[in-house]
DNA sequence: ATGCGTTGACCGGTATG
DNA sequence: CATACCGGTCAACGCAT
């Protein structure tokens, strides 16, 4: 920032020859308290700055706090198309996997437990979605808290899977499986089971790992 | 001490002969 | 029907905090 310098020393060039003692005592002291003025402009300008930088920061505070509104409420509205998109997904995944995958034509996703047709209760079965992430993306990020209880190697797939359960609340029946696509290995595929009986901890906030 | 990840064992449903 | 296979879960163990 500029600032200006004051010089705090005056050469009043004086021929004092002439002068009576009494005289430079005046001169001293009015030199004394010239300088002091001079200090004193200086303490004010120092004020003066320091006001203008609080100023300025506090501006700049105003301007973070709107733009910290809007990225809120952004991120709310992408939160909000992000689970419209994941319902509708989980809706034509949980129709399109009885026709086409041949096991899941004969056997359902039901819980912990696979059940026969027989057993299958259309309302009860939980929430299924499917999605693929790839690396470095909300991976593991997804505003909820998972603890890892398995890993196991599918069939057809190189790469394990990894089985998640929401640890946020005890009671909370959602369970997630990753693993890496075959065809891509840089995409997660991330599927989602059941739905959480609890508010969202933290949106966005890393889990415990990733989950 | 507690919580978490790893990993082999186990369980139950399904496919196959 | 017997058995192999497969996906999902359990639980012991070790590690990190």
């Amino acid at each position: 920032m500029g600032s200006a310098n004051y010089d705090s020393s005056i050469n009043l060039n004086l021929s004092i020859g002439s002068l009576q003692g009494s005289d430079i005592l005046r001169i001293k002291q009015l030199h004394d308290a010239t300088q002091q003025s001079f200090h004193d402009a200086a303490k004010l300008q120092k004020a003066d700055r320091s006001t203008e930088e609080m100023r300025l920061a506090v501006e700049e505070n105003g301007r973070l706090k709107r733009m910290l509104a809007i990225i809120r409420e952004r991120h709310c509205a992408l939160r909000a198309q992000v689970l419209r998109l994941m319902r509708s997904s989980a809706a034509s995944s949980s129709t399109s996997m009885r026709t086409s995958n041949r096991k899941i034509g004969k056997q359902e996703i039901n819980g912990s437990r696979r059940v026969s047709n027989r057993q299958v209760v259309e309302d009860s079965r939980p929430r299924i979605v499917k999605i693929y992430v790839r690396d470095g993306d909300l991976v593991m990020r997804d505003g909820y808290y998972w603890r890892k209880y398995g890993q196991k190697v599918i069939r057809d797939n190189p790469y394990p899977r990894a089985y998640f359960r929401c640890s946020f609340a005890p009671l909370c029946p959602v369970k997630k499986k990753v693993q890496r696509s075959a065809e891509d290995k840089s995409v997660h595929v991330v599927i989602y089971e059941g739905e959480h009986n609890h508010v969202q901890p933290s949106p966005g906030k890393p889990l415990n790992y990733m989950t």
